[in-house]
Parts: C-alpha cells; structure tokens; sequence
RNA sequence: UCCACCGUAGCUCAGUGGUAGAGCAAUCGGCUGUUAACCGAUUGGUCGUAGGUUCGAAUCCUACCGGUGGAGCCA
C-alpha cells in the first residue's frame, strides 16, 4: 500500500510504502534510523538487523542524506517518537543517491543557506514555516469568501505610480515605459464600485535600498476594498480578519509552531478587538516612555512602534496619523483635518507594521486639490478621479502584508524565511 | 545612501607579530533505541582580493570586493 506520512496514523500494523527523501539517518551495528520526509511529514524508519536482509541492512548503514527511496515497513505506534508513530522497516530501494548534500545537520550561515535555499526549504523549520504561510492563505480566503468579499486581481504591469514616493522597478512595455506594481490599491477602489467588498491577493515590487529584518523587495499583500464602510467599520474587518488568521493558526498547525517552538500562550490571547491609540497619545506615550526624537508631526520609526506595540499584548492600531506624512488619498477626519482617517496595525513582539489602512477621499474636488498638491497632473490618474464623478461613496481599505504576517505569527525573526525565494537587496539566486 | 561589525578547511568557528588548528561533514572501522547519536582513524588550506609596514603578517595599515545587523523609507 503506497501511502505518505500525514497519512500512516491510519495503517497501523500494515504494510506501507512510503516515497521519501533521506532527512538524516543514525546507525549502529545491529539497528538504523532513518529519519524520513516525504513533504507531508518526518518520520522515523527503524531497520533492525535481524528483520531485514544483509543486502538491506548494508543499504540502511550507507544511504547518503538526501538520497530519494521507497522503503516499506510496517507501521507501528511508538511513545520513543515524538511522533507517535514509526515504520518498521523490511525493504529499502533507493531511487536515486544523493551525494555530498551541502546542508549537513549541524549549523550554518545566513549566507551558506541562502545561496542553497532551493535546498534549505527541505528542512524541518522551514517547511513549518511555509506550511503556516498556506495556513495564512488559506484562511484568509476563507475568511473573505465567508463574509461576501470577491476576489479582483490588479495589473502587475502598471503605467503609472500608486504613491510616487517610492521607488518603482522600471520595465518596457513594448514602446512604452512601465513599473511593477507596489500596491493595487487604486484599482480594488474601482473594483469595490464595481463589486461592493472586493481583496486581492498578489505580489507587489518596492526597488527600495531597504535591508532590515522586515524587508523584501518582492513580497505579497493583501488588500481589501470596501464600499459604503468608514474608517471604524474598516478597523472591526481588520481586527476580525487578523483574529481569524491568527485562531485558524494554532487550530490547523499544532505540529509546526511545536517545530519552531512558537509561544502558542502569546497567539492565543488575539482575539478581536484590539487596542486602539491616537497618533496624538502615541507621541505622548513616547516622550512619557523618554524619547525625545520625536515631535508632532513625524512619523515614526522602528524602535517608536516597538515600543509602542510592547504596551499592549494584542496587535495594536495606532490612528489619525498627521495627512502630511501619509498619502494624498487618505480622507481627513471631518473635526480635524491635519489628521487624516487612518490606521497601522502594529504586531506585538516587535514584529513591526502588518496593516496600514485608511478610508478614502470621496469628494471629487477635494481629491482633485490633492491631485495640484501631488502634481498628479498626466492622464495616468484621470481614471482613479472618475470614481469620485460617477456615483462616489465612502470606502475605506487596507492592505496586508502577508510576509510579517507570517514572521510574526511562526515567530521568525526575518521574513527572508517566511517568503520560498526571497528577493533582498543583493539577492536574485536562486 | 549612511553607520557598525565580519570574511581562516565543504560547513561552523578558534588563532591578535614567530611551524595553519578544533568540531561537524566526507571516507574506513566499532556499537541493538538513536533524537544535531556516540567512539577510533584518515582525508581536507592561495587565511576574500590587491598593495604596504616588518627580519618575519591569518594577525598591523590602506583600498577594493563580498556578507551580516541597523538607520532612512515602507507592508
């Protein structure tokens, strides 16, 4: 019975066989252990001198790491595995022998692994990683799906700048110039006039010369529209939205926050709503706390929102940010308008901004005004302003990133890991 | 772009002016419950590159290249 590993829970004392790759083995003379991974799972196969062949014996004592194979056993419950199950092994076939696989199982170097991820995605961490990643994929289109969102996807190919403060990847577009999307935003506002709740899902460019712990040059966001919601109802989305991701997590990958023996006790208490703070008590929660690099007006940075974020122990959304230093679409609170109607979500533990979120300008001549402010003068805008010409509401978004999301959420210090191929600053391979 | 630190065996590192080292990996041998298994042996080097100081440089100096962490900017 060909079968994989998530699966053996279900034979046991049958026969199986099981396609896998040599994750590492230990041998003395009269029994070997070989420590199996067939994508689904790690698995021990146990060969007992006495139970098997010569031929077979000698086969288990000297098949190299990574080596792929078929081996058959019969599966047997186990307490010495910290996987409750192992397979008592009765013939091994080796598909192909690996040799001198580079990543050997003792330590190595952000470099080394880097330059070997194609390989260093085998591993034990990194696959819990990418399984956590699924789970926050999955989930998130459960959620939406659940709650009458559509998905749209947006151009990746644009013709124009979303914010034009950040620098773009330039591309030709035939006899044209074109960049990579850094955000889809504008068009899922056209979208939510089209489809009410709309999220896209997909990969956005930033050519910034950024090389910090939360910054990849090709990451993936999420970014949600919708029509006929303000600010507030945007901010109970988003709180309810995370929560879901947050709970489907712990539900569905026990096994792979054990592996990076994640502070489940942490997770467990995100649960919406989370805390709110003003712009304004945030710069006075900081020159309280004895920073005194920060005044009314500028944003803030890496260490503000950590400190920031270490006052709560639920994400927390920091609102009403100065409509200087945030971007020309974001509507301005009616009672205060240097203030605009905005929020980031700051994640506990230091993991840093995950949303940044805000309702839109819907008046046509005030966006216009911000148009002469912006100098947003060519034909690439004037569809973007004919949302606010025919039939305008009020509409509120935010957008996700999906790599700090799941950085913070596994407990991983850099989200170089939490991406299969990362792009960094100084990194195209593999 | 700026700041700090680091480049020595396939990998992780020690060696701070006087003969190039260890652990792991690999190879050979031993071991019946291993969890990065363990024990013994063998193999393995243009000390990032170029120049300089010195009787003598992995070690001190300069430049360059590469990496890591951070800042700014952002998700």
């Amino acid at each position: 019975m060909k079968t994989t590993i998530d699966q053996v829970a279900k034979y046991v004392g049958e026969e199986v066989t099981i396609g896998a790759w040599l994750a590492n083995k230990r041998s003395s003379g009269k029994i070997a252990f070989l420590q199996l991974r067939d994508g689904t799972g790690f698995f021990q196969g146990v060969v007992v001198k006495a139970a098997v062949s010569e031929e077979v014996f000698q086969l288990a004592k000297s098949v190299t790491q990574e080596s792929s194979l078929y081996v058959t056993g019969t599966v047997a419950e186990d307490t010495r595995s910290p996987f409750g199950y192992e397979l008592q092994v009765t013939n091994i076939e080796v598909i192909h022998e690996a040799i001198d696989y580079p990543i050997t199982p003792k330590e190595h170097g952000t470099e080394f692994l880097m330059d070997h991820r194609h390989l260093w995605l085998r591993s034990k961490k990194q696959h819990a990683i990418m399984k956590i990643r699924n789970e926050i994929i999955r989930s998130t289109y459960e959620f939406f799906n659940e709650n009458g969102y559509t998905k749209i996807d947006p151009p990746i190919l644009t013709g124009s700048s979303a914010e034009g403060t950040t620098e773009l990847f330039h591309t030709q577009y035939f006899d044209e110039e074109a960049y990579l999307s850094q955000s889809g935003q504008l068009y899922m506002e056209a979208a939510a006039m089209a489809f009410g709740k709309v999220f896209s899902f997909g990969p956005t460019f930033r050519a910034e010369k950024s090389k910090t712990r939360r910054h990849l040059i090709e990451f993936w966001m999420i970014e949600p529209e919708m029509a006929f919601m303000d600010h507030e109802e945007s901010l109970q989305v988003q709180e309810q939205y995370v929560s879901h991701v947050v709970q489907s997590v712990l539900k569905n990958c026990k096994l792979e926050l054990n592996t990076l023996e994640r502070d489940v006790e942490k997770l467990e208490k995100i649960q919406a709503p989370f805390p709110r703070i003003s712009y304004d008590d945030a710069v006075t929660l900081l020159k309280e706390q004895g920073f005194d690099d920060i005044e009314w007006g500028e944003d803030f940075g890496a260490p503000h929102e950590t400190a920031i974020a270490e006052s709560f122990d639920k994400p927390v959304f920091i609102t009403n940010y100065p409509a200087e230093i945030k971007a020309f679409y974001m509507k301005p609170d009616p009672n205060r308008p240097e203030v605009v109607l905005c929020a980031d979500l700051i994640a506990p533990e230091g993991y840093g901004e995950v949303i940044g979120g805000s309702q839109r300008i819907d008046d046509l001549a005030l966006m216009e005004q911000r148009y002469q402010e912006h100098n947003l003068t060519g034909e690439a805008y004037q569809w973007y302003l004919e949302l606010r010409k025919y039939g305008s509401v009020p509409h509120s978004g935010f957008g996700l990133g999906l790599e700090r999301t799941v950085a913070w959420i596994a407990g991983v210090d850099h989200v170089r890991e939490t991406i299969p191929f990362p792009r960094l600053l100084n990194r195209l391979y593999p």
